[in-house]
DNA sequence: ATAATATTCAACCATTTGGTTGAGCATTAT
DNA sequence: ATAATGCTCAACCAAATGGTTGAATATTAT
């Protein structure tokens, strides 16, 4: 069951693709609207949408002859309950901390 | 600061590095000790920790001659910040769920 | 029937990754 | 001074990754 979690950080470790996840937090997509505002090939997109459903953190459900993506919670939830493991968040440099939140999160 | 969380979920996609934290969660280690369990060589394992270390999971301090390896909170909660902003976990399918919490966490 | 749209497949390419081995460098022990 | 220990570096290798392009497939529109 761990290739799951290899699964799902490699998945997340792409910039690209955390920010597909982030676009379907907002709505349900067909593979050419996630494409859209991307520099990259439609044909790179599906490889990136693919490898985010193996990882159970997205689901695809084809709809005549478009594909609808959204985000399935479970694959994220694995990989939350494993880091919950690691709860001993309170040395955490609070300044580094605050400037990651500040430059990350939108 | 993306490319942070780049590091971060790319470390963690891969199992050794996965068990390298959960042993360093038990105890501050050398790398000669880490390497131990392990059947890969000890030059993988030291690849193995300047990757962690770099993702900022890991902070390493050479003392003598070794070289001493601890859990940073850093770059975990990092990731568990980001992370937090898929916080809609209401819709995962339970079963399946469980099923992993019980052959994954030990 | 034909054309357009939506997506994937296949072959390819450059780069990265995870591993190896052997040498090299500090540091400690004899 | 010499040897042993702890770790990293360098060169290498096979496999995986993220991208490309062009063709293929399936569905919908004309």
């Amino acid at each position: 069951m761990d290739e799951n979690l290899d699964l799902i950080f490699q998945a997340l470790g792409d910039g690209n693709r955390r920010e597909i996840l982030r676009m379907l937090l907002e709505d349900d997509m067909a593979v050419t609207d996630v494409a859209e505002p991307f520099e990259i090939s439609l044909a790179a997109i599906s490889k990136h949408l693919i490898i985010l459903s193996r990882a159970g953190l997205i689901k695809q459900e084809r709809r005549g002859r478009m594909k609808w993506c959204k985000l399935d919670p479970l694959g994220m939830k694995m990989a939350s309950i494993w880091m919950e493991g690691f709860g001993q968040f309170e040395n955490v440099d609070l300044e580094v901390l605050e400037l990651f939140i500040k430059t990350e999160l939108t």
